[in-house]
DNA sequence: CCTCACACCTGGGTGC
DNA sequence: TGCACCCAGGTGTGAG
């Protein structure tokens, strides 16, 4: 369950070891790990063998390297997926599904594992695409075309507050639905989404249109607050050998406040937190300090 | 345009 | 021991 922060982690373990990395080899184990790649376009093991790295990126939950053909490799993790930075001749990895043999000027050869269990997350070469996003004046920035319509996210720079603080006011959906939605703002999954309506003591299933322009102010800093926390501990709890690099390492129970504390007592309060079935997925709360 | 239900997946856990 | 079932949830799609 990679959200920004993991995801984030993921992407700076990667960046020393893929960037300048050239691509010699690729193998596809599951073509179903594929299935955001755009194969009218072209062969995906065809376009990246021979291709070289030139970056790291992220937008939200979603990672992609920029090569020198002009196209990127785009990943995105889903719910269960890992790169793993492994030696050549390491042991297989389970759950492999597609595997990139890279040589780089530095480090040498090594192998690229894309591990995932449940097949949510996929690679593919996409396109790249100019596009302005974000705050007023923000200049041009060049992006994937499958996620073009991915917003940036709050931790980003150019994320524009009062356009999200306005659309979320206009919202009749619940403000857990709003900050879930990937289009309106970025990086936000399950389990964050749960602790920032934690930390501002709002209920999920409010309605957006129901929060004064404070209340979506204190909402938006939060959630800032939960992902830098997060961001901060994911950091310092890395490995810093990047060869270790693994995408599964996330999750920082430790300072969860919501999110599976179900039948524990609230931090602030006291009063037993709750989980309710919202969405189709687990809300955690606390019904004193989150009222709805 | 907005909202929302649902499909896509696997394997660990649970109940019988 | 075995088997059926439930559950975890990010994203894209299509219905209304």
């Amino acid at each position: 369950m990679p959200e920004l922060p993991e995801v984030e982690v993921v992407r700076a373990g990667l960046e020393p070891a893929i960037v300048g990395a050239r691509i010699t080899s690729v193998q596809v184990l599951d073509p179903r790990s594929l299935k955001r790649h755009n194969a009218l376009r072209g062969d995906f093991v065809g376009m990246l063998t021979g291709a070289t790295v030139l970056s790291a990126e992220r937008r939200g939950k979603f990672m992609w390297f920029p090569l020198d053909t002009g196209d990127a490799l785009v990943t995105h993790l889903g719910m269960s997926g890992q790169v793993l930075l492994r030696a050549v001749d390491g042991a297989p990895d389970r759950h492999l599904r597609i595997q990139l043999m890279v040589s780089h000027p530095v480090h040498g050869e090594l192998a690229i594992n894309f591990v995932d269990q449940r097949i949510f997350g996929s690679m593919a070469v996409d396109e790249l695409i100019q596009q302005q996003i974000g705050k007023p004046g923000s200049p041009s920035r060049t992006v994937p075309s499958q996620a073009a319509h991915i917003a940036l996210d709050p931790l980003d720079a150019d994320f524009d507050d009062d356009a999200f603080v306005g659309a979320l006011r206009k919202k009749s959906t619940g403000v857990k639905r709003a900050l879930l939605d990937q289009n309106l703002i970025s990086g936000i999954g399950n389990i964050y989404a749960d602790e920032s309506l934690w930390a501002s003591r709002l209920h999920g299933e409010k309605p957006g249109d129901a929060l004064s322009l404070a209340k979506a102010r204190e909402l938006l800093a939060e959630v800032r607050s939960v992902l830098t926390k997060a961001l901060a501990e994911g950091g310092t709890s890395f490995d810093a050998q990047y060869v270790n690099v693994n995408g599964a390492s996330g999750y920082f129970s430790h300072s969860l406040n919501a999110y599976g504390q179900q039948g524990k007592p609230c931090a602030r309060c006291g009063t037993e937190l709750r989980r309710v079935t919202f969405m189709n997925r687990g809300s955690h709360f606390c019904p004193r300090c989150q009222r709805r």
